[in-house]
DNA sequence: TCCGCCAAGTGAAACGTTACACTACACAGC
DNA sequence: GCTGTGTAGTGTAACGTTTCACTTGGCGGA
């Protein structure tokens, strides 16, 4: 691989002209310029990456910390984040901490040791790793908002809106909730923004929380089948809401005829499965692009304060909902 | 962050002697190999990687380029290979190329200069980017064979086989193919240990090509809804054999009543899905652990030939599938 | 006693960049 | 003719590691 010095040698002047070049500084002649950018690209130059951080401690590499990429909605938002990190020139490295708190430590120190330039989080819980105490790289959260840092997520509350306008509109009067996890804070906020908004004259027959990968526990079976009054059961996301349908459809409940479901995400997989799942949409590729570029700017130092970057949502009708004749 | 220089300092040692203890190297005495390693942990010494990539060429990272995030099969494999190279230490630096060539080459041309040590790959398609003739580094390959490269997929000729005696003992006689891309290695193979295996009274009905997102062709829906005589259609993949059940209950067509499907890959989702696709299983949490267990092989400078790996498959059967009564 | 050998440890030069302090020269202003 | 200023370009010291060649001292064998 050619090196600043062997441009230099090839042109006839010295590695720090070279450099100032390639870098676009000025005090550099316009022919000694182009004679140099000419030799880089003849020489097919590529600046040695690991140099240029050990001496600037950049490294053009970001790191993405997910929980669980076996949840639809993670793949989808990798996608996003490493084809807009990719078209800026940074490189992703993939953490998966398949839900495990010890597997996110581990994955920031890694991150650290590699000196990543940044890193987007899609925290599992409310307790922090403690190494990242001692990272001093811009770190931009992932749907779920934490005290001082940079966040990007959906407007929540407004899909618990939609969510309880439709619920009435259909002539629903009582629900159960199948909530994500507790301690997850965007799982809160989808359930809060649900109860917040709903009328008074849709109750809430019964609430369980459950995992956002989908997997039901012996007390949600016992409420989904129990049939006790819910008409429609509210979802915390995509996966357990077809989880939810599935799980129904082996005790030989039918939705919608017997029972009503939403979930939340739109994954890709809302349309394949039967009945097509009705749900609330979150732009979730323009949340990943928002996240590197919120990276980006705080890469080069840009504002101090946390800012929270919140996108509108949207309700998708599609099969699962039942409209319920006015008594 | 401390650095050799730190530690040599407080243990009164040189630099080289420091280095020595931390990476193993005779000709060091006890007392002081355990006072610098206690003087390591007690200023919390991590090597900069950064150095030691410039002076070594080595990084720790390992690249794995992905068609599609969005094919389930690919979470479940970067999740796998992800974990399995953390374990090892190593970094996994993510390109999606969204099944774009173009895609492939920025991201093979962004892994090289980072310097990865390796890259685990799973091939868009047969042309490889003219950029990969000079990487120098190892190369594994998932799913998708190709000359002169370690590969590491599963039995297709197995799942062929498989596939075709269940179909007979299901009582079929006639059999429609929904295969993957043609210019797909691995999709041929499936097809192939298909047809192959196949007894001559199973007729193939009609084949049609599809991408293996699950996108159905014109033709496809086509073929699909004609219901000409075949009672049992074989799909390339799981992705394919969803979309064509839920293209079929669009056209009222009932699965398995009127017409049976199997897939390949046993993905999640076909346990989720209703009916419950019967389908052919591959390990594909083994197939990356096992890539990166060839990557760090070849990063040691282990055997120079070319070597596959070939997992074993297994029939999944579900509920896609119908025993027709004998005639 | 001397030689040679081995284990234990050291010094310094690289790796490819960037950044600082510097020189050389031209030209304007007085 | 001198000073001051600005432009174009250079030399070199870092950054933190690894590695090669080297020194030192102790010890066994003849």
């Amino acid at each position: 691989m050619a090196t600043l010095r062997d441009l230099a040698a090839a042109v006839g002047v010295s590695v720090t002209t070279v450099s100032n070049v390639l870098n676009g500084r000025p005090n550099v002649g316009s022919d000694i310029r182009k004679r140099v950018l000419r030799a880089a690209k003849k020489l097919g130059y590529r600046p040695n990456l690991a140099a240029q951080a050990m001496r600037t401690g950049r490294t053009r590499a970001i790191g993405l910390v997910l929980p669980d990429l076996t949840n639809p909605f993670f793949p989808e938002l990798a996608q996003a984040v490493e084809n807009t990190a990719r078209s800026a020139g940074l490189l992703v490295c993939l953490i998966d901490s398949q839900g495990k708190t010890e597997g996110e430590a581990d994955g920031f120190s890694l991150l650290m040791q590699h000196a990543v330039d940044g890193v987007i989080w899609c925290p599992l819980g409310p307790t922090a790793p403690a190494t990242l105490k001692n990272f001093s790289k811009p770190v931009v959260l992932i749907d779920r908002p934490r005290q001082g840092y940079d966040v990007v997520q959906s407007d929540y509350a407004m899909g618990g809106r939609l969510l309880a306008e439709y619920a009435v509109r259909m002539g629903h009067t009582s629900v159960g909730l199948l909530s994500g996890p507790e301690r997850i804070e965007s799982a809160r906020q989808r359930r809060d923004g649900f109860i917040g908004a709903r009328p008074r004259e849709l109750k809430v027959a019964w609430e369980v929380g459950v995992g956002f990968d989908g997997m039901l526990t012996r007390e949600a079976v016992a409420a989904l089948t129990r049939r006790r009054s819910a008409t429609l059961i509210i979802c915390g996301n995509d996966l357990i809401a077809i989880s939810a349908i599935r799980c129904l459809s082996e005790h030989g409940i039918r939705v919608p005829e017997d029972v009503s479901i939403t979930g939340f995400d739109n994954i890709r997989w809302t349309e394949l499965v039967t009945p097509r799942l009705t749900t609330i949409a979150q732009p979730i590729a323009a949340i990943g692009a928002k996240a590197v570029e919120l990276m980006r700017e705080r890469m080069s130092g840009e504002p101090l304060v946390s800012r929270r970057t919140i996108f509108d949502v949207a309700l998708v009708e599609r099969d699962s909902v039942r409209r319920l004749p006015p008594r």
